[in-house]
DNA sequence: GCAATAGTGTCTATCAGACAATATGTA
DNA sequence: TACATATTGTCTGATAGACACTATTGC
């Protein structure tokens, strides 16, 4: 069986890049990297980097989030038994645009990562080389439904101040990160992923942060307990109380075993 | 601006492969076609092909669509103001393990799409070359949730038939397939998009029974009916009836503006 | 005391599911 | 007529959302 004539297909670059959301200080976050080299110097960018030759996809991402984070990815197909501070990890879209890098041609599968807050980035020990930015200060108040940033993806090289200011993503990043941010979005309705945002022990009102701050919206304290209680496989009562938020001790909990949930939790309307 | 150095980065070829769904005689099927050449020779696979130098991933599915089906895709960004018999294309996820392809390092980027009942396949007159098959009959009666043939992707040359038996998929293509089906069977939970299963004009009752087979459940005519018709902006009424479906004279419709259903059709319980 | 958060109870409009009854075609 | 499918209507149990009320901490 010969192998393929290289001349038969036409050659591209793999990479993967990433999309870190954690909330901090009641607001959706995601890491950025600074750009040390042309093209987009300087620019805010999304953490990546080339899969390797003999590596899987979400072996490329998990390692490159243990570079820039630290962060142990949890295998979707065999989580830990007991929750640890590891991230979730989930492949998220394959972007492959022919002009997307103007060097040659890239073809990215970017994944999603979900992550407790951390303290702070670590990008070679350069503080200033790496920073969680508020998406909402990324892509705009309009940053639903992918509706924000389309035009990015249009990237020529002179009209870049054009493409929402200087603090704009380089490449196709602020799609990549709309997609994410709504695939989040979408997916704490129906599945248990907002725990992936709180550390291992938590209240259900840091999980009522979680779905307000990814959500952007307010949610009844009272409803929401009562909801997130009741939803079986949801959590798990962890024993202790904590005042951490300060008022009446809040239970702590556990994540329960469930990914699904079912009733799902409702995303209020616009 | 230099261009890369090609010795830096490993060398990947990157394929599109599509996962194509229909509804006949009340079954979900997809299309598949015969494999001519080494490895998995004689085989049935999903069709796909190499992504070409300029060319955008999406553009590849659509090509790769209209030569295997003649169907015309969708551009899900610019929807026809008529529906037409075009299908629906959306990229489903990439494929990229490293020993996926015995040949060579090979990254997949799969696309799903949906289309209505098609006369025969044309895969260059050759009927025998390419057919629907039900997906039943090639991922086995557990085929939800992912868990079906998840050890089809480690196919080592050896061990053919051990993977299913003679009628299983080339490659990782049962992964890839099972992997389309439940991003079908959810997406027409909370979308519209089984319409996109249907003629240009249909009547309930078709349509319910587009969700009958997709679900592979009963669902109850007569509420099925209130709901679809009760939600805003699925169907609008096209005028005529039709007795296609033999007994009273059905209303037809087609597909409404809405792509979002609220509240969404609820797949029943296991 | 006051402020803040946690948690429980109650009410109501809505909705999913079960199913009776009727309408209108074909064999 | 018998049968098949379409369509409307009714009933009931569950629940989302609004919100009153109580509980328990720190200051």
């Amino acid at each position: 069986m010969p192998p393929y004539d290289p001349s038969a297909y036409p050659p591209f670059a793999v990479t993967v890049d990433l999309v870190v959301l954690t909330v901090r200080r009641h607001a959706l976050c995601t890491l950025v990297v600074r750009r040390g080299e042309s093209p987009y110097q300087g620019r805010w960018a999304l953490p990546g980097g080339f899969v390797r030759a003999e590596e899987d996809l979400g072996a490329a991402a998990a390692r490159e989030l243990v570079e820039e984070t630290g962060l142990c990815a949890h295998d979707p197909a065999a989580p830990p038994p007991v929750p640890s501070n590891g991230a979730h990890l989930e492949q998220l879209a394959t972007y492959g645009a022919p002009d997307r890098d103007p060097r040659m041609r890239v073809v990215s599968v970017a994944h999603l990562a979900l992550a407790p807050d951390l303290p702070a980035p670590r990008a070679g020990g350069d503080a200033n080389s790496a920073r969680w930015a508020p998406v909402e200060e990324l892509l705009g108040e309009d940053a639903l439904a992918g509706r924000a940033e389309a035009a990015a993806a249009a990237g020529d090289a002179g009209s870049e101040e054009k493409e929402g200011g200087p603090e704009a993503l380089a490449f196709d990043h602020a799609r990549i990160l709309a997609d994410g941010v709504e695939r989040a979005r979408s997916k704490i309705e129906y599945s248990s992923l907002a725990t992936a945002f709180c550390p291992p022990e938590f209240t259900v009102g840091e999980l009522r942060r979680v779905y307000e701050a990814v959500w952007g919206v307010s949610l009844d304290p009272r409803n929401f307990h009562r909801k997130v209680t009741g939803t079986p496989g949801f959590l798990v009562p962890a024993g202790g109380t904590t005042t951490r938020q300060g008022g009446r001790p809040a239970q702590l909990f556990r994540a329960g075993g469930a990914t699904l949930l079912n009733p799902p939790m409702l995303r209020p309307e616009v």
